[in-house]
DNA sequence: AAGTGGTCTAGACCACCGT
DNA sequence: CGGTGGTCTAGACCACTTG
């Protein structure tokens, strides 16, 4: 049994008066408590990846709210990604598989043309210990369990990124190579139907790199060449690291494209 | 005489009932017209940067809605960083000389510890004609006028941010090298003051280069040491580029920060 | 106390999607 | 057609800032 079909009590709300709250230190709108609610039920899988979700009217209802209440809530939640809206159809638990949403996270862009398909060649997958630099970003202890996947990224043919990629073993038991290499769809996305861990969000951190022997075989560059070095974190619900992966991307003929609001 | 106290004729609108539109193909809601109504005000410059807005009763009032679709135009561009809401003060227009909100395009950060103050170190400014490469990131013609400007960022007085910068010089005539030298606020702060140019948003294209003679000279690394090259296009209202640059960062210390939503 | 933005309601009607 | 999200209103009251 999930929380949305538990009992609620609001803070801050008489019985009888429809609205308010109480002074000011620990003051949360309605909509907001409304708004961790149903992501407390999206946590706890209440709602899966790409389902509906009760129509606003019927939230107002289990909620005891207006409409533009629980729709202040929902607005915030679409803003944040974390649920998409259809007009005349349904709000939707936002997933990767969704092309519309596939690849949210992939800022490399060829220089001219169009946003070409990449194709995931998968190179190893194993079970290793976390090193103290993977702990730190996974907020786990040094020596905790992580699988380690090295893959490649190619645009038309041509490698183009090197991900090695570390995953707290823990939540993604049973995966292996094979199960990458069997796979068409991106890799959150299979996260997601595979082993329930949906990414919210993610910190990438950029640097200019000399290209090391091993990476520049690899890629099919000189050792030495100048590569952009990408080390992303990324969170799933509550701002749990979950991945950690480091990118060495080839800016010969692409570009990290990036939107300043 | 500026847009916002011209007459206003919404579209969609009977003139005795209060709400309504057209069928579909045209439609825009009435928070949006009213929202492009006052962008257009702040491009007409009828408020300046860090100036109060009317209030949402006195903007309802004005445009004879209620105050929650002034409520929902001013949302929207708040989220848009055009204004900046201070509960129990006022709404104003965002400004790059706010502290709040000065180097918001600066995504460079230190590896370790707070985010330091940087100084800007003008090095020269002078009048010469688009190469074929701004002419298209300003969407200006080959040979127009453009004002160039060098400069050094630097962090702890270490040298890390070379730019060189391209400005339409219509819109920034008068600007020199004494100019820049003589001011310590953010070169968008002085652009906003001094020429009326409000910097609304940027697209940023990053690549992993070797250093130049002359950039490596400048900035103390060796020839060949792999820089951050960032591509920066700024756009002031209605999309239009005003501003171009090519930054070379030396990421041995610093990285740069950015967040995917 | 007065003025501003922020929250909430109840109800109406519109635009879009499926059947 | 009925159901969903999207827009709009009118009015109430709360929270924050300033005088």
């Amino acid at each position: 049994m999930g929380a949305f079909y538990a009992e609620i009590r609001f803070m801050n709300r008489e019985a009888s008066r429809p609205v308010m709250r109480s002074p000011s230190p620990t003051f949360s709108p309605l909509y907001r408590q409304i708004k961790e609610f149903m992501i407390k039920s999206l946590e706890e899988g209440e709602w899966g990846p790409g389902d509906a979700i009760p129509s606003e009217a019927e939230l107002a209802a289990h909620f005891s709210v207006s409409q533009g209440t629980v729709r202040k809530a929902i607005d915030e939640m679409a803003a944040e990604n974390l649920l998409v809206r259809r007009q005349g159809k349904g709000t939707f638990v936002a997933t990767h598989d969704d092309p519309r949403s596939a690849y949210r996270f992939l800022r490399l862009m060829p220089d001219s043309g169009e946003s070409e398909h990449s194709l995931s060649e998968p190179l190893s997958a194993r079970l290793t210990e976390a090193s103290r630099e993977v702990a730190a970003a996974l907020q786990i202890a040094p020596g905790e369990r992580v699988i380690a996947v090295e893959r490649l990224l190619r645009f038309e043919g041509e490698a183009v990124v090197l991900d090695r990629i570390f995953l707290v073993a823990e939540l993604f038991s049973g995966l292996t190579l094979e199960r990458l290499r069997g796979s068409e769809r991106s890799l959150y996305s299979l996260f997601e139907t595979d082993y329930g861990v949906r990414m919210i969000r993610a910190e990438e951190r950029l640097r200019a790199v000399g290209a090391d022997a091993e990476s520049a075989r690899l890629l099919g560059v000189a050792p030495g060449e100048p590569l952009l070095s990408v080390e992303r974190t990324a969170f799933t619900y509550g701002n749990k690291p979950v991945e950690w992966r480091h990118g060495l991307y080839c800016t010969r003929n692409h570009h990290y494209l990036n939107e300043l609001g």
